[in-house]
DNA sequence: CTGTATCCGTCCCGATACTG
DNA sequence: CAGTATCGGGACGGATACAG
């Protein structure tokens, strides 16, 4: 069922592949995607945008929102009002690619557990030895 | 199935969540898991690992895998010959996390030409502005 | 072969100030 | 409200040397 194409090589290797993976396979990209698709509407402003994803920077919304536009996975409305409106929305194609990062995210949360268990195991196996995982 | 617990709030909150997200949400991990999977005897060595991923450091393989192994997604089979030899595998884990990693590296493999087509549109339309996307 | 240790440049990203 | 501009600390990650 998840056959690839027959052309396709062990080795990963492709650059436009490695290109937009690096866009997928980035946190804030994520979190943007999943929260923009549980928007009631399916449409978010900016500032619902940032609340809706805590931690991030306002710089950090910026760019990475322009670089989801750029790939176009979302699409900017711009409302030149007083004061000014802008609301964010998936594109068709931002939605499909929701299907793939939704039964992502709902893996990691079915087996997150399981994880922390496993972490947890192993640091006790390895005390004192960092691995640059920040706890919260 | 797939119905999220009741609890389930539409902000990205959850910081295990979170926390696991920034181990599947890179790069490497992805490549390596993929990787693996594709392995023919669902094992690799490390130096296979090294071929089999182009562009990584031995520093970030190592640092890597031991995140994985950590996370309790591949196992570590050491055998001291000499000189020593060292074989990776996924877990139960790892390999049932490669449903919907598998999903998601299928929908950018049938997805990137559109995405490259929305790049060099939108990037002709913003000429000179960078995003940051390092050409190949 | 499979790492570990160290150095060090790059750039990510948060904080802050400012603009339309 | 929704950004842009700028600065700076710190983490990321490559290169190299060395160890077991």
């Amino acid at each position: 069922m998840t056959n690839l194409p027959a052309h396709h090589s062990n080795d990963v290797d492709d650059c436009a592949f490695r290109s937009f993976l690096d866009r997928v396979a980035d946190k804030w990209s994520l979190l943007l995607i999943v929260t923009l698709e549980n928007a009631p509407k399916q449409r978010r402003r900016f500032s619902e945008l940032k609340k809706s994803v805590p931690g991030i920077s306002q710089r950090m919304l910026t760019t990475t929102l322009r670089n989801l536009e750029r790939d176009g996975l979302l699409v900017r409305h711009f409302f030149p009002e007083i004061p000014p409106r802008v609301e964010y929305e998936l594109t068709t194609l931002g939605k499909n690619l929701m299907c793939p990062i939704g039964e992502l995210v709902q893996w990691i949360r079915q087996n997150w557990t399981t994880i922390t268990n496993a972490r947890n195991e192993f640091d006790k196996n390895n005390m004192a030895k960092s691995t640059g995982v920040k706890e919260c």
